[in-house]
DNA sequence: GCCGTTTTCGGCCCGACTGTTTTCAGTCG
């Protein structure tokens, strides 16, 4: 079982739930997150570093210590140090700090008066009102607890973005309705284009005599109130999706969009700058001494301490502010930046509309070209195209381009790759499409080599031009299939091809850090809809967002080309 | 445990809300 950057992420944060359980160093219990952190965010994992002799210290927040400890858990898959502390207290102890309401020092008397070490145990004592005994624990704590563990069984994760925006945006209208309020921003890490989201973080500018709080509790999604003061909320939807609400004055926007926006350790590294520039920043603005000497807007954050501005898709603390103060910011693609859609289904197929009606729904996008990309035969479950069917479908394409304005239609296929790397259509077929798509829909448990190779060969298939959903993963619901995405992302590098960014909110496949690596690489990426209906021309800007997160400009993207030169690229003159 | 425009020691981001206690610790974001 090799070990990943996720793997040694987590043997970190135990380490560091368990020191912060016997009340080490607070800044040594910081060091070992911030490690985690930096190896979640890596595009490479470890292992490959140090099989390529790469030292580590350079990475940010690992220094000797840690780099060795990486070693130790690549090479024997164990950290010592996690076993001392596990023998000292109980593995278990790092379960009970995921419960709400429990930090360090509640679970550490927990763990010390009572014998509790267990969630279940746990349960147990505040069913039989042994908790609320200790010393710092009262009766309205025992009953948080107790509340907090039940839904802990239960537990609900992080929700995927486009869900959490069918909750947000109703909920941002109906804010915007109390009296007093200028500004409701959604901020966090649904301002960030995160693939999936936690929680809500809202920001509201208004007067302090606003009754934006009272109007926010009795939103009729609303079905509890965890908590609620002047300028600071927490309420729970119906859905179970938690809502943060902070209320600022209108002087404060700048300061409080970037405070809530986040992510925490890129704000933690930009108070740092301002702290060696004897300046100190908080929500409400960047301050001198007593005196406010910014924060109105972002920009005026970020300038304070010398950096350019640095949109919020960037902020997770890899290497943005490095990038910011040396003027290498990337001018990320924006929505408008897209000529066309290179994925797309219709009724011939799983699709639920014609390709009239598909061609009609992207000119309306202000596209200008769509490709039309059908499963094949051998994806059966989806009534996949044969060469008769695909040549049939060819022709009415040609005749529906004739007939329409202003949008032209590209022949295509979403050709199955096999088991062994072969296509599922025969060259004499593929040769008349402008672009053909090749795509894993089966074997999804292929070990890395065999998946890897499966994928190569059918890369160096002469009509091959985009890999679609490149890791094949679901998001929550089913794991990339284990592939060398190196290797994929230099062979396309060397045969001339690209990389899909599928779009669906499911799906967002590549994964940024892998856009990172086609970037660095010189592949291009193209963001596709994978569209089955005229309304799912609206995913593209999830695809937009995941691509900024992963640094992409506009001339990294193959769709942002117009047509002519699209044509040129895709290596087809018809 | 990491790090260096205060550089090998002495720092390490900042504030709101709750509950328990009575001035603040704990937790959270």
């Amino acid at each position: 079982m090799p070990i990943h950057n996720a793997d040694i992420a987590m043997i970190f944060e135990q380490i560091a739930d368990l020191l912060e359980i016997q009340d080490d160093n607070p800044f040594r219990i910081r060091a070992y997150r911030n490690a985690a952190r930096t190896l979640n965010g890596l595009g490479k994992d470890a292992r490959a570093l140090l099989e390529q002799g790469e030292d580590l210290t350079k990475l940010p927040g690992i220094g000797k210590d840690l780099a060795a400890k990486i070693g130790e858990i690549v090479s024997t898959g164990r950290c010592r140090t996690l076993q001392k502390l596990q023998e000292q207290s109980s593995p278990g102890l790092t379960d009970l700090l995921k419960i709400p309401g429990l930090g360090p020092k509640r679970v550490r008397a927990l763990y010390d008066e009572l014998d509790i070490h267990t969630p279940e145990q746990l349960y147990r004592a505040t069913r039989d009102g042994r908790i609320h005994t200790l010393p710092g624990f009262g009766e309205k704590t025992e009953l948080h607890i107790l509340k907090n563990i039940e839904s802990y069984v239960q537990k609900d994760q992080r929700i995927k973005l486009a869900l959490a925006a069918q909750y947000a945006e109703p909920l941002v209208e109906y804010l915007q309705m109390a009296d007093g309020v200028k500004h409701v921003i959604i901020a966090g890490s649904y301002r960030r284009c995160r693939e999936t989201v936690g929680d809500l973080d809202i920001l509201v500018t208004a007067g302090t005599d606003s009754p934006v709080m009272d109007h926010l509790i009795h939103y009729d999604e609303v079905n509890e109130v965890v908590s609620k003061g002047g300028t600071r909320a927490t309420v729970i939807l119906r859905s179970g999706l938690q809502v943060d609400i902070r209320v600022v004055e209108q002087q404060c926007l700048g300061a409080a969009l970037h405070y809530f926006t986040g992510a925490k350790s890129h704000n933690i590294e930009i108070r740092k700058l301002a702290q060696k520039r004897k300046l100190k920043i908080n929500e409400y603005g960047v301050f001198k001494g007593k005196e406010r000497v910014a924060g109105d807007t972002e920009e005026s954050v970020y300038n304070a301490v010398d950096l350019p501005y640095i949109p919020p898709e960037l902020r997770e603390n890899r290497g943005e502010i490095e990038a910011a103060r040396s003027g290498l910011l990337p001018k990320l693609v924006e929505h408008s930046d897209l000529k066309g859609d290179l994925h797309a289904h219709t009724t011939a197929t799983d699709g639920h509309n014609t390709l009239k009606e598909m061609a009609l729904a992207a000119r309306e996008q202000g596209l200008q070209y769509l490709a039309i990309t059908e499963h094949s035969k051998h994806l059966t479950v989806a009534h996949g195209l044969d060469q008769t069917r695909l040549l049939q479908q060819v022709e009415k394409i040609e005749e529906l381009n004739n007939e329409l304005k202003g949008i032209t239609l590209l022949k295509g296929i979403e050709v199955d790759i096999l088991e062994d790397g072969r296509l599922d259509l025969a060259d004499n077929v593929l040769d008349k499409l402008d672009l053909v798509i090749g795509a894993v829909h089966s074997l999804f448990h292929l070990s890395r080599a065999n998946q890897t190779n499966r994928i190569l060969k059918a890369m160096d298939h002469p009509h091959f031009t985009i890999l679609a959903h490149p890791t094949g993963r679901l998001l929550q619901d089913r794991d990339p299939y284990d592939v060398d995405m190196n290797k994929i992302i230099r062979k396309a590098r060397e045969r001339g091809c690209f990389l899909e960014l599928n779009a669906h909110p499911q799906r967002l496949d590549l994964l940024d850090t892998y856009c990172m690596m086609a970037r660095d690489e010189g592949v291009l990426v193209s963001i596709n809809s994978d569209a089955h209906s005229t309304q799912d021309f609206d995913n593209l800007r999830y695809g937009i967002g995941q691509a900024r997160r992963g640094w992409l400009e506009k001339g990294d993207i193959l769709n942002t080309r117009p047509l002519p030169e699209l044509r040129k690229l895709l290596g087809r003159t018809m």
